[in-house]
DNA sequence: GGTTTAAAGGGTGTTTTCCCCATTTCTATA
DNA sequence: TATAGAAATGGGGAAAACACCCTTTAAACC
């Protein structure tokens, strides 16, 4: 029985000859690849095949490995999560673990040691790399801090129009709603993203990632 | 005859799942593997099977890309240098160009692309990859509508005020500047990227890399 | 039943954005 | 030298964005 893998990476060539070098190993058998967190939404959406562990990039577009970790956490518990980055950065690496990993490799490894890491927390739980020191059950819990408000669906619509060239007269239009009642959506959501401008709710809606580019 | 590739790139784990993604392609051959210029330097010593092309990362410890780069052009001339990397900041892309690779390509690409980049400078020299345009020899500024326009100094460094909360009164007072003359880089901006309005401008601005998030 | 909360609609005024118009200055090049 | 072309400057005005002030309606809660 081979140990079901999953991939999370932006940079397509390193995900695809990965991918293909855990499959020559014998022993992996890789289930889903994914460009980024919202990527792998998509892709394990009524996939009744869950893989066992998933090697996640930190630094991604759209829906970061810190994103994609905690939303792995949450829905897919039983997924074994093992953050593999460039990135060294402390504040990096304590995200991830928060957000629930089980170890974290830096991409300048050998093959081998994440063979060895693959195992390690597919029987274990946990590895600890000579780079990064972990004690298993040391972080968890404390949910996000800036968690992104709760917005009504009808703010979302108006939001997805907000970035665009859109003016809010010709979004009243598309919305079927009167000027007043859409000025009345840009200021709550003014409010709730803690901006003053339609530039400033566009930058916030991209960076909490209610819309993309 | 197999095309024989050599491999630069500080990442193990990219370096060598990329190499065996290589050899499975059939008509490549992987004839050397470096983590960075001075392992490259001694690993070319002496051998007397050269590559006849190069993947070169940018971004390196010890001696990076464009160091690299320059020194293959200088004492290993036949040797055709394509660029690897996910930095796609222009000026990376540039110094490459000078030091004499003849293609640059993005780590997120798809394989078939590099597969395509390979084979296309192997056999003319070169290859125009869609993000990164070049003619051999000079680049060539495209008439591409989804290129990136070229920008002055200050149109860029009005641009990153721009995708901010300041107006375009405050940005006057931070650039030293009159209203007027921002206004007039306003207008020159949003006839280069096509936009009609400030939100515009800042969309495409991220799209095409000029500010991040 | 009364109160609260939320969505929707309305009025008005200020500020900012956007788009014309035109002038000066400097530089590069025929 | 002349001229063409940018970069910088300015005025004025229409439209959009923004900030407050409100009322109505309807569902939700105590």
């Amino acid at each position: 029985m081979k140990i079901k893998v999953g991939l999370v990476d932006d940079h397509q060539l390193f995900l695809k000859s990965l991918s293909l070098m855990l499959e020559t190993l014998q022993n992996f058998e890789v289930v889903v690849e994914a460009l980024n967190g919202q990527d792998l939404q998509r892709k394990l959406e009524g996939k009744n095949e869950l893989p066992d562990l998933m090697l996640v990039d930190v630094n991604m577009p759209l829906m970061d490995g810190i994103e994609t970790t905690a939303w792995l956490t949450e829905h897919h518990p039983s997924i074994k999560i093992i953050a593999l980055s460039m990135n060294d950065k402390d504040t990096a690496i304590i995200k991830m673990f928060k957000a629930g990993c089980c170890a974290y490799l830096l991409k300048d490894v050998h093959p081998s040691v994440l063979e060895k890491a693959l195992h390690e927390v597919y029987k274990k739980g946990y590895y600890n790399s000579d780079a990064i020191q972990l004690n298993p059950g040391h972080f968890l819990k404390n949910p996000n801090k800036d968690s992104p408000p709760t917005l009504t669906p009808k703010e979302q619509h108006f939001l997805k129009y907000v970035c665009s060239e859109l003016t809010y007269k010709q979004i009243a239009g598309e919305m079927q709603l009167s000027e007043r009642t859409v000025d009345g959506y840009r200021e709550s959501l003014f409010q709730k993203f803690g901006v003053q401008s339609r530039v400033g709710l566009c930058l916030e809606a991209l960076r909490k990632e209610f819309v993309s580019l």
